[in-house]
DNA sequence: CTTCTGAGGGTTAGGAGCAG
DNA sequence: CTGCTCCTAACCCTCAGAAG
């Protein structure tokens, strides 16, 4: 009985639109008590299913969440952080991986990347085990990839080296071309050719062309990308605004601190 | 109406093996 | 050594049916 009534008050003071996941009911009552609700719920119209595990409070006039927002509620769900694949980067920068140099294998398997690839709503890249899901607007794809690629992917730079190492070793692309696409500033320039100290040496030796300098050195620490770019900035500010409004905006204090604060890079 | 049980299918973690 | 794919056991999510 508890639960029916603690989950039932926990959606009826979340914030207009704001997304939940099965996850989160747990502490009111066992898994199947809590399912079984959610189920009710669905089936007379109260709670809109997203995908697995992730719903939404059926509003009138509500509009489905974006691919993005159940993407961050999936990946809160299970502790994780979906940044942009290198693929998804290349491709929004007219890049297209060579077939030229492939083994016949590497073809077919490339092939195969592809037509996944194309059959996918979203792809994002974690780290953990690869994974995809059924959401309302399509299947979405989660990537394992290596811990290295995943941290560069969460920055503005750091996602054109991610874009690069995905067009792998027999690509022939315009640094400088892609430089002024992207709309590099001078310290971003900068930026990237330390960050290229990350990447495997055959990417890396492409910035090292022109006047080596003492002052462009590999980071200490790689946490800055998180915070360290003023694109990054300028978004945290902004979506911390809408975080603070929609998290004021219920009255329920176990609700605001619930909310928790994830972005999709 | 709520809770419990169990089935079925989907997802995840982690290890093995391969390629570069 | 690193990055990737494939495989499998364990776990998770959903749903139906039964009982209180």
């Amino acid at each position: 009985m508890a639960t029916a009534v603690f989950v039932r008050s926990y959606i009826s003071k979340l914030p207009e639109g704001q997304i939940f996941a099965t996850r989160e009911l747990l502490t009111f009552g066992k898994r199947s008590a809590v399912d079984k609700v959610l189920q009710t719920l669905t089936l007379k119209g109260a709670i809109l299913r997203l995908a697995r595990g992730i719903f939404v409070r059926a509003d009138v006039g509500l509009e489905t969440p974006s691919l993005e927002e159940i993407v961050r509620a999936k990946a809160r769900a299970f502790s994780k952080l979906a940044v942009s694949l290198g693929c998804v980067v290349a491709k929004k920068f007219g890049l297209k991986k060579s077939t030229k140099n492939m083994s016949p294998k590497q073809k077919v398997q490339h092939k195969k990347n592809e037509e996944v690839n194309e059959s996918c709503a979203g792809r994002y890249a974690i780290v953990g085990a690869t994974t995809s899901f059924e959401t309302v607007h399509g299947r979405v794809l989660f990537k394992a990839v290596a811990p290295r690629k995943h941290i560069l992917a969460q920055n503005k730079v750091g996602r054109i080296l991610v874009a690069l190492w995905h067009l792998g070793k027999s690509s022939s692309v315009e640094f400088e071309a892609l430089q002024s696409m992207a709309r590099l500033k001078r310290p971003e320039k900068k930026l990237i050719k330390k960050l290229a100290a990350w990447t495997p040496s055959w990417l890396n030796q492409y910035f090292l062309n022109g006047t080596l300098r003492a002052d462009i050195c590999a980071p200490a620490d790689l946490d800055f990308l998180r915070r360290g770019s003023s694109e990054n900035r300028k978004r945290s500010k902004k979506e911390d605004r809408k975080y603070k409004m929609t998290a004021l905006s219920t009255t329920s204090k176990k609700v605001r601190e619930s909310i928790a604060y994830y972005k999709v890079a």
